[in-house]
This record gives C-alpha cells, sequence and structure tokens, in this order.
DNA sequence: GGGGTAAATGTCATGTAAGACAGGTAAAAA
DNA sequence: TTTTTACCTGTCTTACATGACATTTACCCC
C-alpha cells in the first residue's frame, strides 16, 4: 500500500525557516501546490511538491526529504557500461536502479519514479527518443531530470535537447564528468 | 464471487496522511461514508466512497484505487489493432489504455496497475513472453490477468500459457470473442 | 545614502480540529 | 487453537486556521 508522505504547514514552515503563515499563504496563492482536510481546513503538502517548490526557489533542500530524489534509473543495456555508472553514482550516496530494456525501464519509472533517469539513446528494440516524449509527456515525471548519455551524433542529441532532455552528456566520459551532471541536476 | 474491496480507518489514514483517529471523526461527522462491524464497532469504508471522498477534497487519489478492476491495458504495436481493441472494451464500459512500445507498457502497467493486460507476443523491440515473465514474477500483479492475443504457433502459445497466461485468444478473432474472454476473467 | 511606499512576512489571540496515549478487545494471522 | 495485530473509545495535549495588526523587506526616487 502506497503510504502518502505529507507535510503540514507547520512543518514546512520549519524547513524553509518561515512562520506558518507564510506557508499558507503560499499555498493561498497557488505558489505551492497542497490539498485541505475537511474538517478545520488543515493542508497536506506532498513531499514531491514541497521538493518542486524548494528547488524552484533555490532552497536548499534538507536531505531527509530528497529520498526519490537522490535515486537514479540508469537505462543502458550494456551490462560494462551500466555497471559503471552505478559503481560511480552510488560511491557518492545515491540509490540507483539499472534497466536493461523498454518494459522494466518503465516499471522501474513509474514504481520508484528517481530523480534522475540517465539515458542510452541507442538501445536495441528500444527508441530512446520516445523514452523521452513519454516521460516528458506525463505530469507526473515532470520533475524527473534526464541525462542523455549518447554516442549519437550532434543532431541526434540536439533532438534530445529539444525533446526536453535536462543535460546530454556524449560517450565516451570520464566518471567525474558524470559525476558533476548528475550532481548539478540533483545534488 | 466479486471482491468488495474496503479500507479499514488505519489504511484510509494512511492514504490521507492523517492520524487514523481523524478519519473516524470525519466518519462520525458525517463526512466520510462508512459502516460498522457488530463487533468492536470496526469502520469500514468502501473504496468508491473513499475515492468520492478523496475527489471532493482535491486529494491525490492513489492510482491503486482507481477502479483498477475494470481497467485494461492493451500491449500492442499495430495501431489498427489496438484501436480496434479498444473501441470493443471501451464501448463495453472498461476503462483502456494503449501502450505501443515495451517502456510505456511497463511505465502504464506499474501506473494503473490493471486487471487486465492484453498482450501481443510478436512485437519489435519486445519479448512479450519476458513481459509475461515479469508479470508473473511481481507479488504486486499477482492479480493482474493476462490475455495473450496473438498469431503464434501453437509451441508459443504453449509456453506464453506455462509462463502464466491467464487466457490465449488467437489472431484473428471476432469481437465478440475478445469480449467473452475478457468479460470470463474481469467482467 | 535617506526617505517613502507597497508587498511580504511575522505576531498575537481565539476557536477548534488533529494527534497522542492508555486500556480494552475484536479481528486477523499463525 | 493461540498469538499477534490493529482498531475503538475517552480524554488530554498539541498545533493549525483565521483575522487583525505590526514589522520587515525590497524597491524606487531623489
Amino acid at each position: 500500500m502506497s503510504e502518502v508522505k505529507v507535510l503540514t504547514t507547520g512543518e514546512a514552515a520549519k524547513y524553509c525557516g518561515v512562520n506558518f503563515r507564510t506557508v499558507i499563504r503560499w499555498i493561498e496563492r497557488g505558489k505551492l501546490k497542497a490539498y485541505k482536510l475537511p474538517g478545520r481546513g488543515d493542508h497536506r503538502i506532498q513531499v514531491e511538491d514541497f521538493v518542486a517548490f524548494m528547488r524552484a526557489n533555490q532552497m536548499p533542500v534538507p536531505a531527509e526529504l530528497q529520498g526519490q530524489q537522490r535515486s537514479v534509473l540508469v537505462i543502458e543495456d550494456q551490462p560494462e557500461m551500466a555497471n559503471a555508472i552505478r559503481r560511480v553514482l552510488m560511491r557518492n550516496g545515491y540509490e540507483v536502479e539499472v534497466a536493461r530494456d523498454g518494459f522494466s525501464a518503465g516499471a522501474l519509472l513509474s514504481r520508484m519514479k528517481p530523480g534522475l533517469v540517465t539515458l542510452d539513446l541507442k538501445m536495441p528494440g528500444m527508441d530512446g527518443y520516445e523514452v523521452l516524449s513519454f516521460i516528458r509527456g506525463h505530469e507526473e515525471h515532470a520533475h524527473t531530470k534526464v541525462l542523455v548519455i549518447s554516442a549519437e551524433t550532434v543532431a541526434g542529441l540536439e533532438r534530445a535537447k529539444s525533446l526536453g532532455a535536462s543535460d546530454i552528456l556524449p560517450k565516451p566520459f570520464e566518471n567525474q564528468e558524470l559525476l558533476l551532471r548528475v550532481e548539478a541536476l540533483i545534488g
């Protein structure tokens, strides 16, 4: 059963270092998404929305809220490459899952709702561009960053960018370079 | 053998992100419909009522509660065939989503948790048998019926059956035939 | 830099819903 | 069956919502 992790206005206020009255005003003005309880009209803010709000306003996001934000889904069919990426990211505290085919990639995306997806554009039996379109076309993944990793042509990479890739890392690459890009997106 | 899905106060509380005591108070004040068990006076909330309640209060409704029993995921790459299936099922009151590639099939499966999946075994870039294994290999989809629709050989269909297909419909088929099979599985 | 202004934020007081706890027991699991 | 889980009730405590008002901040003009 999916247990919804939510915050009250008071909790959100503490995280932002403001008065809870202010948080309520943000909600009233539509800057922060929340829903109301029927009784007194208490607000409940989904962590996901709150994190998005903090990011949008350059606020530092506390580690305990990043949970899924610091998780990465690696979509890559070549085992060596996938393992290399996984190793680098796990060493730096990210939670990593690898998907080797389109179907499990989709299933994992929906289930783990990762903060970032690394995507190899060129994979047998799977069109990377379609994956990208899917992610960008679904509201629930609006906050998901997509780091395209590929040995594609310049034109191909441009296309990926126009489809909504958050960043692009050409193959081959250094571990350090990968880490930097990832940190920039969700660190 | 229709299994009426009901929630306890504790479950409802988790879904809303509140204390179960609060849920009981909502029920007492008539804001949320529920009935009582004779023993200790346990409350049972019908999913339908709960979902209506959540909607009425702008709460996000978890996918697993959205009448998934009568929802069908059609995994099929040929648009004509997919549309034909969709038309038949929608006309009979099913909620239908179509996935044309492995990625969206996986994503939609995890998200909508459909009551039934129709699966074309022969699709470019996707192994139908693997999809079947995946579904049968994951506890969360244990109740999901899989109707294999295919022009495969007898051996192939046998293999599908052994992997856990709930039923098999050889191509080509009549609309009526499709509907009958679906009704038998989740009607 | 100083002063004026408007918008955003904080403070206070009051009412009340939501949370916490304890003791008991039905319901579910083993 | 026995054991374990989790729900119910009543009461007490906490903390949220609201409105009115005070204060701070950001910005502009000089």
